[in-house]
DNA sequence: CAAAGATCGGTAACAGTGTTACCGACAAGA
DNA sequence: TCTTGTCGGTAACACTGTTACCGATCTTTG
């Protein structure tokens, strides 16, 4: 029970959601998480700030839509990761994957993991998306225990290994603690020293 | 050159400055990073604002403080842990002491490696502190390896790789990203995957 | 077709935040 | 004693998220 006009318009207000959120990414991107204020965003659509709140439902709402966008990129990431050679090769690539996301675009990294958004708690929906983000990493590593690359736990508590030590590492790299210049083996040395005591011997060969 | 009223109020403006200082770690720990502004704690102590921006120059003077506070309690904490059994057993023990101390007061956790306090950045001293403190930490790997239970890298390098991977599990920990029971249990298994590489069959034995 | 009702959005305000200009009170030095 | 200077309280400024008001526009009704 809708006539075309209130159809129209909510796909109006579908394209101007689009289009704030777009400002909000820009935002995000090229001055960081500071600069994602109610007013600067109105002003840079030049739109009032009233438009974002019946859209958004605030800010909180606002950075929820951020945070699902910045899941949907690292998605979008680790399906890119070619599957040649074999699992644990590509278990590797996605690691490697995810600190490359993750570097070159840091704000997105802080929104999502570093509570970059002060006063932002996820809700449902956002915690289910990072949820299936996170099982891409548990199927990488099911795909290794089902070829016999690794073996000796289950594959969500590998993969949980992993992702604590990756986040560990992503986060502090962020954050400039190190000042290292080669951390990017320093990174891979850590993925394998987790994987190790779950290699077999067929996956220590490659 | 200095005349003892000079001196005595320097002492005095210690005092306040303590006092002030005790009140704003008080409020971190009751209720959280988000209470620290600095109406609150001059209202707390029943001063004016103006005292802490002359003692303190600022809330980024009084958040390299609460910094400064936080890796003194941490590294107070890394000094308890008894050496008993041998550097490996004892490196271990500081692991699980640096995981117990953040969770037990996630907020200072927060404050010091998850940027709680928005727009403070670590000043000079804070992150020479904040090396000091994680040297602690490449000394008992350096013992490991002096002892023979460790090899195959440097201290400092093995010291980075526990770093990140127990960062990682204790921020997630602490943002309840995860949700099982058994969360000690997977740590200890984390921090015992990181170090399998480097274990000699002397270490393994124990 | 005109009038009543409803929804959307712009303006301006409110309650917060960090920070500082002003100004009175007090002690040090001439 | 009088000037000088420092310290601190008051009140403001610029900023934040948020919302009450109210005019404009569209839908529904008589």
């Amino acid at each position: 029970m809708s006539t075309p006009y209130q159809q129209a318009q909510r796909e109006g207000q579908d394209v101007v959601r689009a289009t704030i959120l777009e400002a909000a990414k820009n935002l995000l991107i090229n001055e960081g998480p500071a600069a994602l204020t109610v007013r600067r965003i109105a002003s840079e659509v030049g739109c009032s700030t009233k438009v974002i709140y019946t859209l958004f439902g605030g800010k909180d709402g606002l950075s929820e839509a951020l945070w699902l966008e910045g899941f949907a990129r690292l998605e979008r990431r680790l399906l890119d990761v070619p599957s040649d050679g074999g699992p644990l090769d590509r278990l590797m690539a996605m690691l490697a994957a995810y600190r490359d996301h993750a570097l070159a675009e840091p704000d997105y990294y802080r929104v999502m993991f570093l509570g970059a958004l002060p006063g932002f708690k996820a809700g449902e929906e956002a915690i289910r998306t990072a949820k299936r983000t996170f099982g891409m990493l548990v199927a990488g590593v099911a795909a290794c225990l089902e070829a016999g690359e690794l073996a000796g736990a289950e594959a969500p508590e590998i993969a949980d290994l992993l992702g604590m030590a990756v986040h560990g590492a992503v986060s502090l790299e962020i954050s400039s603690y190190f000042e290292e210049a080669d951390t990017s083996a320093r990174y891979r040395l850590l993925c394998t020293s987790v994987l190790t005591p779950f290699m077999t011997r067929d996956g220590r060969r490659t």
